[in-house]
DNA sequence: TAACAGGACAATC
DNA sequence: GATTGTCCTGTTA
């Protein structure tokens, strides 16, 4: 285990320039409409590392990539210090020895003679750096925000109930095409979780134990990163990436509507836009790619494992009577419409 | 065959 | 009571 990164498809056929291995472009967290088919784990992807791995580090790449990816002057770090809680040991020691790896870390010696040429570009290519890492880091976060935002479980872990854990996991077996583990990880809390190393994941889940310890790791880091940031604003609404959100219904604790899950899909594109999409914003037009996939992540948002399209469907139908959604002018196959558009 | 429309009823809050 | 999940029959593309 801890062999492999998380981001198969974004691991390759793209230039890396010397000294950032350990980044992957352009974003940590895997777009699932770049990942290949369900079906089983290509085997190899490939696991880039500023230095060479160590095979007595516990510490999984994805993992690692985050913390390597902190840069010491973000936001977060400006507003906290210190090194992360005990809910992310490996990857807190990790950041030290990842960061210290960094190429914007100047080596002794460089930079400190005339050659103002090479000094210059250190740091073009200091800034550049800084820039990639800050929206990588970025982005691993907005997703995270997401996920909790469509689960409406909070960001950090060790608040989840075993419910939540659940629907993490199956979340996390659906965004990443991992085999379906069943309910291995019934009963647990998300302080469990948090608790078990990675043979304890891998015993329950051998298919993708380590891959799961892996993101929740992503998961530990980023909250932990996020309380540095604004203490005591981690749980739902912490990221204003969804303030110009028309729905932000989780953020009231308020059970989420279908018509509010539609929206909250097509406002991440990037996320779900091989699903669910628009074809008309202003007209509030938008089409179910996949049926089955939109089904689905509704049926775990709901905890509802038998949800189908067929249901799903008929739930949009009931809103045709209350104005809420209706078929468009010009009907088409999964093609609905929103009455008052955003 | 899958999507669609809508009736009926149950479950949940 | 509102919402929606579930099951159903029948229709349409």
């Amino acid at each position: 285990g801890g062999s492999r990164a998380l981001e198969p498809a974004l691991s390759g056929g793209m230039a890396v320039p010397p000294g950032l291995t350990a980044l992957p472009p352009p974003l940590a967290w895997p777009d699932p409409a770049l990942l290949p088919p369900r079906g089983p784990r290509p085997r190899g992807w490939a696991v880039r590392r500023a230095q060479p791995p160590d095979p007595s580090s516990p510490c999984h790449p994805s993992a690692c990539t985050l913390h390597m990816l902190y840069p010491e002057d973000t936001a977060w770090a400006t507003k906290g210090a210190g090194e992360p809680p005990t809910a992310a040991p490996r990857a807190g020691g990790r950041r030290r020895e990842g960061t210290g790896a960094m190429p914007h870390h100047r080596q002794p010696g460089l930079g400190a003679g005339p050659e103002g040429d090479l000094q210059g570009s250190l740091h073009l290519e200091e800034h550049s750096l800084e820039q990639v890492q800050s929206m990588v880091v970025g982005e691993v976060l907005k997703d995270i925000e997401t996920a909790c935002k469509l689960l409406n479980i909070a960001a950090d872990p060790t608040d989840w109930s075993p419910g939540n854990v659940q629907k993490w996991i199956l979340w996390t077996e659906h965004q990443y095409r991992l085999p379906q583990i069943g309910k291995s990880f019934q009963e647990l809390s998300g302080k469990d979780l948090c608790a078990m190393s990675e043979e304890q994941f891998c015993q329950r889940s051998p298919g993708c134990g380590d891959i799961l310890h892996a993101h929740l790791d992503i998961w530990k880091s980023a909250a932990w990163m996020k309380e540095k940031a604004a203490p005591g604003d981690v749980r739902y609404c912490g990221d204003t990436s969804w303030a110009d959100s028309e729905v932000d219904s989780s953020c009231a604790g308020q059970p989420i509507h279908l018509w509010q899950f539609l929206k909250e899909l097509l406002l991440k594109p990037h996320n779900y836009g091989r699903f669910i999409r628009w074809l008309n914003k202003d007209k509030g037009i938008f089409k179910i790619e996949d049926s089955a996939q939109v089904a689905r992540l509704w049926g775990i948002r709901k905890n509802r494992p038998a949800m189908n399209y067929d249901k799903l469907s008929r739930s949009i139908r009931q809103y045709y009577k209350k104005g809420i959604i209706r078929k468009p002018d010009i009907s088409q196959r999964l093609v609905y419409q929103f009455v008052h558009p955003v």
